[in-house]
RNA sequence: GCGCCUGUAGCUCAGUGGAUCAGAGCAUCGGCCUCCGGAGCCGAGGGUCGGAGGUUCGAAUCCUCUCAGGCGCGCCA
């Protein structure tokens, strides 16, 4: 729809501006939707942004646009308001057109073309392999996955990845603390690691590993062999247990993206120590990396450390990327990692981290600059933290001490859409509190429940339909369960009612939504979008009877309803949530 | 101490590239089941947008300071 007025004004957009500026700053062309519905159905500030450069009065511009524009099919009027809006109300007839391609061709409407075909690569989640989920991931998770889905409807080509923290001294630790577990089957007195992972999980994981592995094999391995033997193990089934946790809450990854791997020295799994670089063929992922930073210049020696010079590009100080004792720190394999992704033909890469590794962002942006690639090539969406209540009172988290409230426990409780809802309606850079209780006992009167009442409610409309055969449906209706996909007859625009207008209206903004959600990277656009939608629908519901006598009439509302129902299956499969046919 | 994020209705939160409104849900109070699903609808009350300055014709929105909360500031990950 606001296609429309670009359209108009790109046209006269260059005559306004005249010979002194001849180019045209189409994407600066801004259409809002106005605050209220007396000031039009959509506005733009244009003339008061061009009233800077053009150094005339908002007003005057904006009148010479206006007479400029001519196009009666589209526009019923075009006023000017305030200190210089322009404000543009459609006129029935195209409304009544973009409703039916809208209803005709649903992909073709809705979907615009920011993306262009971009490639974008969006890294989430990324939880180290040492324990299951908890809720702040979730919240990562419901991010990623609705921003995947929202970058892929709006003409993005989408990778989801997973980086696997499963090479450094976490995993270690895992391993160790299921070692002592497992040692304290037989010796209760088996002293457990300082640090060590404290929860449940990690005796039943020192069980599991007990019952499931060869006891012959096992009693011949000696201790170190029998520790790297349980930590490939405990690993491995953790990471197993989050690709499941993660299938229920409606993620998926296309690549699970191996920390280790990118030590391998030609085939080799074992991590390189030491400091010496080779820049010989055969060599990992890491130390080619490094080689890169090295022939740029921004690798130094000091202490004997490797050291990045993060500094020329912002940072607050060098950062060291082998120590000296030869390991490489964690920095070092996210230096390859990010390298790795930049050369997988990735037009934009984006990182969805917790809040609080936000001090990690200027390296990391310095790495994308030393390796010569722009910096706005790399986005990183921070997700503030959960705080977790139970009945008002904070529940610790921490993995280290076993406490603390798993992502599955709370899709058990309140179950996955709720749980997506709650996430996405919500600024991710706002800290969140959830109060389990609170969330539980809400579950009757929940948000995401109304908005999947509003779908049901059109199918069972339907349904009456049919069964009261006040329409011919079309061919499709008596195939059962699922009524979204029915023909129906066509619709009589003169039919609509201010409120069937209103409705429609909101209909066919939804490409806009979509669109500005997809630039800002802000999914949580499209949950407000959605209960605003049904929050229409409803109160329409009420008043206007759907399945009458008058079959003309039943046939206009039905269109309007199925057009509702396009829509909300739309936003609600781009959030993550199911749009059940009844409930 | 320095840096990042956040303070909007009793609660949980939208709105924050100025103009064209301080809003939603929950909670509270009062109505609606001869009629397509009451997980719904209609209505009411409730906020000096943390505070103080400043810029402007105009600020929840921009600038400065301040208070409060969260998170960072390792040759940890």
């Amino acid at each position: 729809m606001e296609k429309s007025i670009f359209r108009s004004l790109i046209q006269i957009i260059s005559k306004v501006q005249g010979a002194e500026n001849n180019s045209p700053d189409i994407a600066k062309i801004e259409i809002e939707l106005p605050r209220q519905e007396a000031f039009g159905d959509l506005a733009t500030p244009l003339a008061m942004s061009l009233s800077k450069t053009l150094r005339r009065q908002p007003r005057s511009i904006a009148e010479e646009i206006v007479k400029l524009i001519d196009n009666k099919k589209v526009f019923e009027k075009i006023e000017i308001a305030g200190p210089g809006f322009i404000n543009f109300t459609f006129t029935r007839s195209f409304i009544s057109e973009r409703l039916s391609e809208l209803l005709k061709n649903p992909d073709s409407y809705i979907k615009t073309d920011v993306g262009q075909g971009k490639n974008i690569e969006i890294e989430f989640v990324s939880a180290n392999p040492t324990g299951p989920l908890h809720l702040g991931h979730g919240r990562g998770a419901a991010l990623g996955s609705a921003l995947s889905n929202l970058l892929r409807e709006t003409g993005y080509k989408v990778t989801n990845e997973y980086y696997i923290n499963d090479a450094g001294i976490q995993v270690r630790l895992l391993g160790m603390s299921v070692y002592a577990r497992y040692r304290q089957i037989d010796d209760k007195s088996y002293p457990f690691p300082k640090d060590g992972y404290k929860g449940d999980y990690i005796v039943e994981l020192a069980a599991e590993f007990c019952e499931t592995s060869n006891k012959d094999l096992v009693s011949s391995l000696n201790e170190d062999e029998l520790i790297a033997a349980i930590t490939d193990f405990s690993y491995k089934k953790m990471l197993v247990d989050i690709k499941t946790d993660l299938e229920s809450f409606g993620v998926a990854f296309d690549i699970w993206q191996s920390e280790k791997e990118l030590f391998k020295n030609c085939g080799t799994a074992t991590q390189q120590h030491g400091s010496t670089i080779d820049s010989s063929e055969c060599t990992s992922e890491v130390k080619r990396a490094i080689n890169d930073l090295k022939e740029r210049g921004y690798i130094y020696e000091q202490d004997g450390a490797l050291w990045f010079r993060s500094t020329d590009f912002g940072d607050d100080k060098d950062r060291v990327i082998v120590k000296n004792d030869g390991e490489f720190t964690y920095f070092a394999s996210d230096i390859a990692y990010h390298r790795h992704k930049l050369e997988q033909k990735n037009d934009e890469l984006i990182n969805i981290w917790g809040a609080d590794h936000h001090g990690y962002i200027p390296r990391i942006n310095s790495v994308i600059e030393a390796l010569g690639y722009p910096k706005d090539k790399l986005r990183v969406l921070l997700v503030q933290m959960v705080t977790l209540l139970r009945a008002g009172v904070p529940v610790q988290m921490s993995k280290r001490s076993g406490e603390f409230i798993t992502l599955r426990e709370v899709m058990d409780e309140i179950g996955p859409d709720t749980t997506r809802f709650l996430f996405l309606t919500r600024r991710p850079d706002s800290q969140l509190e959830v109060d389990i209780e609170v969330a539980k006992s809400q579950s009757q009167e929940n948000p995401v429940y109304y908005v999947q009442y509003a779908h049901a409610r059109i199918n069972s409309i339907f349904e009456k339909a049919k069964e009261t055969g006040a329409v011919e449906l079309g061919a499709d209706a008596a195939s059962g369960a699922g009524l979204h996909a029915v023909e129906l007859p066509d619709f009589n625009p003169e039919l609509f009612n201010d409120e069937d207008l209103k409705l429609i209206k909101k209909l066919l903004i939804y490409p806009m939504v979509l669109k500005n959600a997809a630039l800002a990277h802000e999914p949580h656009r499209i949950t407000f979008y959605v209960q605003e939608l049904a929050a229409m629908f409803h109160p329409y519901y009420h008043r206007n009877r759907v399945v009458s006598e008058n079959r003309e009439l039943t046939a206009t509302r039905l269109n309007i309803c199925k057009a509702v129902q396009i829509v909300l299956r739309h936003g609600l499969k781009i959030l993550g949530v199911n749009a059940p046919d009844r409930m």
